[in-house]
DNA sequence: CCCATCACG
DNA sequence: ACGTACGTGATGGGT
């Protein structure tokens, strides 16, 4: 029989290592899980290299130990455990079981006790036997057979302390390590040792006289000194030392070797755990294998036919999609729930049948779905307009917490505690693997999506509702998501021809600028590459350097603007940069985009994915069309409406965040701005500058505008010294003139910090939720970066609020006045419909109407708007 | 697949 | 002392 080999872990000690060592990582839901994960990658490494037969992890219990006997300041002036690692020990706890290892805990003993009383017994036994800890004191129990690990840096890094080790590092035995103690104490513990002692000293003494008794036999032959006379008047001291220092071997624990047997992890618990916790790396480098069917049998039937009693008035439905591109893609499969019966129908099937059409169009017949707008734009293209839907996971999901991550229900459906979806991943592969399954797979996977939606409706609009978050989904989102569809589906017009002749004239601008720059640089490079440019730039052509990145030169646009008064290429390069990036995202991109059969381009709206509450547009991304420079503005002219004679016609808020900022912090003067219709950054700009309106420069004007970004984004004095150019310490002293001039917005900044940090999260004006876990972190940059968060999210998310808002109400009143109008995009702030000229006098006035009362705010709301034969023209 | 860059609010 | 402006998505280069 092979040699039993223990392994014994001090998990006090190594979650305490682990927790200082890592920075403070947390989760998307907010538990912080650097320990854990510190532990894990030790753990991991650990099993690898020494592939133990018994283990055992030991825990110290409680806060007295019999040690306080002997000195009741033992462990003394130790600081409170944080409650960031307090609150990952029942984590570290779940880790440890789903790897099937003991834990251990003893009333009055440490684990530095059990670790010893059980390293001691295993040695009687003729085993191996290794010790894991972050703290040294555990290396007095080396021995031949017994070796004790201790974790360094990063926590896999590992030095083991073996007899033969402690000698080399310390000329000691590995009992003397407790004298060494006795003598220098050890502050962390409050063992007082010998004053004035030190490693260097202890280990000196004990080279000469071998262990603290002898050393006090022998003290009077010692040589007179002031050390002489701190050790005779601390002798009781080290003696007591030395006592707390030493581990006791003999604990009366109930536990035995027998016990300690190792089988090896549950795989499938240990993912679970590295799942809750976003153990993303570990995840994907471990060959664990997902164990077959651990998951609860779920009865379900491939239904060949359709019946009206199958289709129950309220009912979870599952449309099952190749891809996350629903306006070109094909339906797999369709499942049904209804919590007692499961069952799935395939495409074919589903696409004939109006028993389906009828049910899935039927508004009275509810429907309880996960992503119903890509359900609805993908029906749309069967003509099937979808009605009914009651519930929408991944929108109640995202109100409940925007962080978790969205789009396969597996992962939602775990994070509200129904681990039995399988992850598209698993069924289909990735990338270049993707298949489709044997259909009784497909069918099952399916029907399970369709079965835990129904499951988890009554838990996740519970917790909409612990969290008055309910209206915000249900009033919101929800209709929200059906206004989005439509918008997707109808899609905006875009002329191809347009866009090519730009590229034409694109290619030609960009080939000869590309001539100059080769020219002057004096041979051809890539200048797409910052590697390449950056060679030319800074080496060839000897530049000074400004910036760097972390993997070389920055040639980023702002460190080039500095440099076009060095050399005439650098100018060149700008505008290469420019125009390449209009011919490629914009003409080509773009141009990839559109739909052979409408001429269009269909974005998609992602609604559960923004950390604010803001909608994101992709496929072509729509809320980023160049408008700022004139050379980019010209792509808007290719977008038009879709109807002879129609216009696009657009409008925005004018300054909806600092109008947010005014209503959240109440500030006199900021409302007073408002309410006056005073151009709000001549208006900062007076009070920053003590000036009247009349003496306000361009300059004053433009510093002052700066200064408001910054506020909204959470200043700081670095990011608007960057921003205008000027030094920290001026960019300081613009923030203080501002704070004193709105000294309500300074209260409202300090408050909303102070409030983040207590509960845990920020809300908006409709009590969207983002969670700040950093916000009490010790790291400086993710504490500031949780402050700055803090300070945006609110004013950046009720913008949010508003608009959609804006939109729900909007999209009734198309429909009350009857119009044909069409809202086609939303830019966080502006909202793009497409309407026939003879209703543009309609829109004039209901649509800054209905926008500006979207929300009632203690200031007025303003918006502007305007039309034109394409999107350039709407200016 | 990540990084740097740059387009928008 | 720390080293940042807030929120996104698409592209080309390079490993």
């Amino acid at each position: 029989m092979a040699k039993e080999k223990l392994l014994l872990l001090d998990g006090n000690s190594l979650a305490y290592r682990a927790f200082f060592a890592l920075p403070l990582l947390a989760n998307e839901s907010g538990i912080h899980t650097n320990a854990v994960y510190g532990f894990t990658t030790m753990l991991q490494k650990i099993l690898e290299e020494e592939k133990p037969t018994k283990m055992l992890v030991a825990f110290d219990a409680g806060k007295t130990t019999f040690r306080h006997d002997t000195f009741d300041e033992y462990k003394g002036g130790r600081q409170k455990t944080p409650p960031e690692l307090s609150e990952q020990f029942p984590y570290l706890r779940k880790l440890i079981d789903a790897y099937q290892i003991k834990r251990y805990e003893k009333e009055l003993y440490e684990a530095d006790d059990i670790i010893g009383t059980l390293a001691k017994q295993a040695q009687s036994q003729h085993m191996d036997v290794i010790i894991v800890s972050g703290d040294k004191d555990l290396t007095q129990l080396a021995t031949d057979q017994v070796s004790v690990y201790i974790t360094r840096k990063g926590m896999t890094d590992i030095e083991k302390y073996t007899p033969s080790h402690i000698e080399e590092k310390y000329g000691l035995t590995p009992n003397q390590i407790i004298d060494m103690k006795g003598l220098m104490g050890d502050p962390s513990d409050n063992i007082p040792g010998v004053p004035g002692v030190g490693e260097k000293t202890a280990i000196k003494l004990l080279k000469e006289y071998g262990s603290v008794e002898a050393l006090y036999e022998q003290i009077d032959s010692m040589k007179q000194s002031k050390m002489k006379e701190k050790l005779v008047a601390n002798e009781e001291q080290a003696k007591m030392s030395k006592k707390l220092a030493t581990i006791f071997t003999e604990a009366p624990i109930d536990i035995t070797l027998e016990d300690l047997n190792y089988p090896g992890p549950n795989e499938d618990n240990v993912l679970q755990v590295w799942q809750e916790l976003s153990f993303k790396s570990l995840i994907e480098k471990s060959d664990f294998q997902v164990e077959e069917k651990v998951t609860a049998e779920l009865a379900f039937e491939i239904v060949r036919d359709v019946t009206p009693d199958m289709l129950k008035d309220v009912m979870a439905i599952h449309v099952e999609l190749e891809n996350e591109h629903y306006h070109t893609c094909q339906i797999l499969g369709v499942g049904f729930s209804d919590g007692e019966t499961n069952f799935y129908v395939s495409f074919e099937i589903f696409s004939n049948n109006e028993v389906i059409k009828n049910w899935l169009e039927d508004e009275t017949k509810k429907k309880y779905m996960s992503d119903s707008k890509a359900a609805q734009a993908i029906l749309k293209r069967l003509g099937i307009n979808l009605r009914g839907v009651e519930f929408d996971m991944l929108l109640a999901s995202y109100i409940v917490n925007p962080a978790i991550s969205g789009d396969d229900i597996a992962t939602l459906a775990r994070e509200f505690g129904y681990g039995d979806v399988q992850a598209n991943e698993t069924i289909y592969g990735k990338g270049a693997k993707w298949t489709v399954p044997a259909e009784n797979v497909l069918a099952e996977h399916v029907a399970r999506k369709a079965f835990s939606i129904w499951s988890l409706q009554p838990v996740v609009e519970e917790k909409l509702k612990t969290n008055e978050q309910f209206d915000l989904y249900y009033d919101l989102e929800l209709p929200l998501a059906a206004i989005l569809g439509r918008m997707e589906s109808e899609g905006i017009k875009v002329n191809i021809e347009t866009l090519e002749k730009m590229g034409e004239e694109l290619e030609q601008k960009i080939t000869s600028l590309e001539k100059e720059i080769y020219e002057l640089a004096g041979e051809k490079f890539n200048i797409n590459s910052p590697k390449q440019l950056g060679v030319i730039l800074f080496e060839k052509l000897g530049l000074p350097t400004i910036k760097k990145t972390k993997t070389g030169y920055s040639t980023a646009a702002d460190v080039l603007e500095r440099l076009q008064s060095e050399h005439t290429i650098v100018k060149y390069i700008l505008d290469y940069r420019q125009l390449a990036k209009l011919k490629s995202t914009y003409i080509e991109g773009l141009i990839k985009e559109v739909h052979r059969g409408d001429s269009k381009v269909h974005t998609r709206f992602q609604q559960a994915l923004t950390a604010t509450g803001r909608l994101s547009s992709t496929d072509p991304n729509l809320q980023n069309i160049p408008i700022r420079l004139e050379e980019g503005r010209k792509i808007r002219q290719a977008f038009v409406p879709s109807n002879e004679d129609w216009v696009l016609f657009a409008a925005d808020y004018s300054q909806i965040e600092l109008r947010v900022l005014a209503h959240m912090s109440n500030d006199d003067n900021l409302v007073d701005a408002f309410k006056k219709g005073m151009d709000i950054h001549t208006r900062t700009a007076m009070d920053v500058f003590h000036v009247s309106e009349d003496e306000v420069t361009s300059n004053m004007r433009r510093a002052a505008k700066a200064v408001n970004f910054g506020i909204v984004y959470g200043i700081s004095d670095y990011g608007l010294s960057q921003n205008l150019d000027i030094t920290r310490k001026e960019a300081g002293e613009f923030i203080d003139k501002y704070l004193q001039s709105f000294p309500g917005v300074k209260d409202y900044m300090d408050n909303i910090v102070q409030e983040a940090k207590l509960k845990g999260y920020v809300t908006t004006l409709l009590n969207r939720r983002r969670y700040l876990p950093d916000i009490t972190s010790r790291n400086f940059n993710l504490r500031s970066f949780a402050e700055r968060t803090a300070m945006n999210t609110p004013i950046q998310g009720s913008a949010a609020d508003i608009i959609k808002q804006a939109m729900i109400n909007m999209d009734a009143r198309l429909k009350e006045e009857g119009l044909k109008t069409k809202l086609l995009l939303q830019v966080h702030d502006e909202l793009i419909f497409e309407a026939p000229r003879d209703e543009i006098e309609i829109l004039e006035r209901i649509v800054p109407e209905v926008m500006e009362n979207a929300i009632s705010l203690n200031v007025p709301l303003k918006v502007d708007f305007s039309y034109g034969s394409t999107w350039y023209d709407a200016k």
